[in-house]
DNA sequence: ACCGGCATGTAAATGGTTACATGATTAT
DNA sequence: ATAATCATGTAACCATTTACATGCCGGT
C-alpha cells in the first residue's frame, strides 16, 4: 500500500500480472520488448524479486522437476501484488528520463570535428536500423497472435510510440549526415583531427 | 588523458570551452538548453567542478569583487581540459538512455484502466507542449544572434533533433487520445477504476 | 570432454537525486 | 523587514551497472 517504490518492482509485477515467469525470463522480455524505452539488469531484478516475495506481493511457484524441467524458479503475482500494481498505474506519471550522449557531443563539437561527428551519426543510424529490424519482427508476430494478450490494444499503442521515435531518428540521421557531408566536403582536406 | 570519466565532467568542459561560467550558470544553461536530452543536478556539478579543478582541467577565475560583483566563482577551461574534451568527442558514442514511465504504465494497463491512461497521456501532452514553447523561444533567439556561438551549425542540428522528437510525441498523443476516447466511450459507465 | 547458453545470485563501485545548511544580493 | 532568487556546497540515500561466482543442461 506504500506510495512510490522503485520502478523495477512494477516491471516485475506488471509482467507477472500476465503470466508466471522466472527472473531470467523477465529480463529476456524486457530486453526484447521494452528495451526501446526501458531497461533492467539482473543486478536489479533478482534482489527486487527477493524483496517482493518477502513482502508477499509475489509468490514462488514450485516447479515440478519432472521431464526436461530446468531449475528455474517461477513466480506468480499475489492479490496484494495486483493491488499494488493498480495503485501505481493510477499514480501520476513521472517525467521521462532521456540522455543522448550523441547530442551532447554534437552540441560541443565544432567545424573541425565534422568528420568525427559524421562517423558518430552513421554509427547511431546503423544501430537504430538494426534495432528496428528486431522490433519489426516482434510487432509482426504480435499482430499475428493478437488477443493472446488481454492488453494488445495498449501494447500496440506503445509500439506505435516506438515506430514514431525511430522514424524521427531516421529522418534526423539522414538530414544531419547530408549537412555534415557538405561541411566536410566544403572544408576540403586541410583540417584534420 | 584517461579514457572514460563520468559525463558530468564533459558537460562542464564542453560549456566552459565556449565561455567562462560559474557552477550555477552551468546548471542554468543545462536546464534551459540541454534539458530535452540531458540533465544535471547541483549535487553532481559542484563536486565535479572541484575535481576538475584539482586535476588542472579547469581553473578558477578570480572575479574582481568591484561594482555589483556577485560572489560567484567563475571557471575557465585549461589547455589540458581542452585536450580531454577533444578526446571524449572522438571516443565512440555510448548508447542513449531512455526511460518512459508512461509507456511502462500503458504496457501494463488493460481495458479497465483506459480512463486513467487517457488522463496520463493528456498530462504528458500538456507537459510537452509547455516545454516546447520554452524551447521554441530559445530556438528563435538563437537563430537571431547566429554566429555568436562558433558551433551554431551543430547546435541547430541538436535543436532539429528536439523538434522531431516533440513532433512525434505530439502525433502519438493525438493518435492515442483518440483511440482511448473511443475505448472509454465504447465501454460506457459500467466499468470503473 | 568441452563450450555456449540457461539460470540464479552477490558485492563493489559508480552514478545521481534529494534534502539540508548557509549566506549574499535584489526586489517589494 | 522580508521574501525570492542567486549561489555554493555537503551528506545521505537510492538506483544502476559491472564484475564475479556458481552450477546445470544440451549439443558436438
Amino acid at each position: 500500500m506504500a506510495a512510490n517504490k522503485n520502478k523495477t518492482s512494477y516491471v516485475i509485477l506488471g509482467l507477472l500480472n500476465e503470466e508466471n515467469l522466472s527472473g531470467y525470463e523477465i529480463k529476456k522480455i524486457v530486453d526484447l520488448r521494452l528495451s526501446f524505452f526501458w531497461n533492467e539488469s539482473f543486478g536489479q531484478i533478482y534482489p527486487e524479486i527477493k524483496r517482493l516475495a518477502s513482502e508477499g506481493l509475489i509468490a514462488v511457484l514450485e516447479e515440478p522437476k519432472n521431464g526436461s524441467g530446468k531449475q528455474s524458479k517461477k513466480y506468480e503475482i499475489t492479490e496484494q501484488g495486483k493491488a499494488e500494481l493498480q495503485e501505481w498505474l493510477k499514480a501520476p506519471v513521472e517525467k521521462e528520463l532521456i540522455r543522448f550522449e550523441i547530442l551532447l557531443k554534437l552540441y560541443f563539437s565544432n567545424a573541425s570535428s565534422s568528420r568525427i561527428m559524421l562517423e558518430h551519426i552513421k554509427q547511431f543510424q546503423l544501430n537504430h536500423q538494426r534495432q528496428q529490424l528486431l522490433f519489426d519482427q516482434f510487432e509482426a508476430q504480435l499482430k499475428q497472435d493478437i488477443d493472446v494478450h488481454s492488453n494488445h490494444r495498449q501494447i500496440l499503442m506503445v509500439l506505435s510510440f516506438g515506430q514514431k521515435l525511430w522514424k524521427s531518428y531516421a529522418e534526423w540521421c539522414e538530414e544531419s549526415i547530408k549537412l555534415l557531408e557538405n561541411a566536410v566536403a566544403g572544408q576540403g582536406d586541410d583540417v584534420h583531427e
